[in-house]
RNA sequence: GGCGCCAUGGUGCAACGGUUAGCACAUCGCCCUUUCAAGGCGGUAAUGCGGGUUCGAUUCCCGCUGGCGCUACCA
């Protein structure tokens, strides 16, 4: 094998949809591999499926890995503009007797339940007479063709495909750093188509012929590709290559175990993305599916991601995607990261939702991080920084009506707001204990409960029942806006 | 149907022949908090079943069951 050198992965997406978090994950393990052992990410586009194939879905998946951090050394590479190469191998495989022009038509020897019949029937009837079972697949009649009946083939025009010769003996083996040693009986293997009628190479020619030529030293992807591995050890023979080491990773599942789809929610990237997770986030949370460094440490950080990551950790048992647990890493990174790395996220969701001002980033960059960091603790999405937080940022916001009901029950509310309010605007200066003792002065002066002003006042300043702390909101808000809300909740407020 | 892979609480992972089977999410309770989170403390909860091997199996072997995958001129 690659006695020397450094090992060259890649990832190979098909554009038939948005980057799905299963591909993800995959392109996350190689990522960390070639950066791990200092080897080259390769980008290479599978769309040698005209049919399937969605150009324009190209540039969302190069986008959602580029969200993820995910940063490639070569490519993207497009299938669809090294036709020629796939073509050439096929008729090498032809010249050299591994493949056989296959003259059926699409439908009628390709059908699964054709081969499952034949099978099916070849079993019972060998059963039936006490014979030894059939092992051998179903091959192609077309390979056993005679020079006449070939010719006569010929003479029809009839579209033709190239299939590959696979031997009816013995065994293949290859190598898995995550599944181990594998070896298959040659009897199992069908013969493949390798070029379509078309001209178009099928997955099994142009994975290979492609791995090869880019000289890939570790084909990692999701062991939904364990079982046709067998085909493509044998092609890569056939082709005098020697093949790499396979790795497979087990697949994710949805909640109720079966493949991760649409039925189960969000299965793209993007959606993630705009849903307002962090993409630190979600490559942590997405790391943990089927891998573990080994101990219980969970949290991890671009460095130490790199550092720890290892195939040996990757495990053999499919993973159930965990929303919960996602949410959970959310709620982590917003309340943990750095705050200047914050802030660049938080200035893009005020954006979107139309409440940035440009003083943030300038002349009020102070006060901008220290309110974000006020709020951060109780966010789970950055999508709360404009929603549950929207009154930290705009003018106009609503009274929350399971606030209103919870906390402005009183009737001698209206009249005690007014009072605070008045309190508040004769304030000479404005900081925390000053306003803390404003209230709980009237308060006292009024025999009530502190507590009974502090909520009231929290939903009239920021139209929400759950909120930081009050007095921290009133020194983040500053005095004119504090003292204008509780002004303006007056009409709403229950009187006496 | 055939072939293959997998199997630790509800979920993600640890324990790679000897632990009171550990951690995290979720869940329940308590503390903290005149809101709610976060945080702290504690509880409930797992080795699918049956055979072996062994002084001793979560761990090794076999069978079963279950789940998943492949069996396309999709990738």
């Amino acid at each position: 094998m690659t006695i020397s050198g450094k090992p060259r992965v890649r990832f190979a997406p098909s554009p038939t949809g948005y980057l799905h978090v299963g591909g993800a994950r995959t392109a996350l393990f190689n990522w960390l591999y070639a950066r791990r052992e200092g080897g080259v990410f390769i980008l290479r586009v599978e769309d040698t499926d005209a049919e399937r194939n969605r150009p324009e879905l190209v540039e969302g998946i190069l986008a959602s890995l580029k969200w993820l951090g995910l940063d490639w050394d070569e490519g993207p590479f497009f299938q669809s503009q090294r036709m020629e190469m796939y073509r050439a191998a096929a008729q090498r495989l032809l010249e050299s007797g591994h493949g056989y022009y296959c003259y059926c038509a699409a439908s009628s020897y390709a059908g699964a339940d054709a081969a499952q019949h034949e099978d099916a029937d070849a079993a019972t009837d060998h059963a039936a007479s006490g014979e030894v079972k059939q092992k051998r697949r179903a091959a192609c009649p077309c390979r056993n063709l005679t020079a006449e009946e070939r010719a006569e083939k010929e003479q029809q025009e009839l579209p033709k495909a190239i299939r590959f010769a696979a031997p009816h003996t013995g065994t293949t083996k290859f190598e898995d750093a995550v599944f181990g040693s594998r070896e298959v009986e040659n009897a199992e293997i069908e013969d493949f188509v390798l070029l379509r009628s078309n001209g178009a190479p099928t997955y099994q020619l142009g994975v290979v012929v492609d791995d090869i030529d880019m000289r890939i030293t570790h084909v990692m992807r999701g062991a939904d590709h364990l079982s046709n591995t067998p085909k493509q050890a044998l092609l890569y023979r056939a082709l005098g290559a020697e093949p790499p080491i396979f790795a497979h990773v087990p697949l994710i599942l949805g909640p109720d175990r079966t493949r991760l789809s649409k039925r189960h929610g969000a299965t793209s990237v993007e959606s993630y993305e705009v849903e307002g997770f962090l993409p630190e986030a979600f490559r942590n949370f997405l790391v943990l599916l089927g891998w573990s460094p080994g101990d219980d440490t969970e949290m991890f950080d671009t460095a130490a991601l790199i550092e720890k990551f290892s195939l040996s950790g990757v495990s053999r048992t499919n993973a159930v995607f965990d929303r919960a647990k996602l949410e959970w890493f959310n709620a982590q990174y917003l309340q943990k990261l750095p705050i200047d790395a914050l802030l660049p996220y938080i200035e893009k969701e005020l954006r979107r939702s139309g409440l940035w001002k440009e003083a943030w980033a300038s002349t009020q960059k102070e006060w901008f991080a220290h309110t974000v960091d006020l709020l951060r603790p109780r966010t789970r999405f950055l999508k709360d920084f404009s929603t549950w937080g929207r009154a930290f940022f705009a003018e106009d916001f609503e009274y929350e009506a399971a606030a209103k009901d919870k906390f402005w029950k009183d009737p001698r509310l209206g009249e005690l707001l007014g009072k605070l309010a008045d309190g508040y605007a004769g304030l000479a200066e404005w900081n925390h204990d000053n306003c803390e003792k404003v209230l709980r002065d009237l308060a006292a002066a009024e025999g009530l409960k502190a507590g009974l002003l502090i909520n009231a006042t929290r939903v009239a300043i920021v139209g929400v029942a759950v909120a930081p702390a009050l007095f921290e909101t009133m020194l983040a808000l500053g005095k004119d806006r504090v003292v204008s809300r509780l002004r303006r909740a007056l009409p709403e407020l229950p009187k006496a």
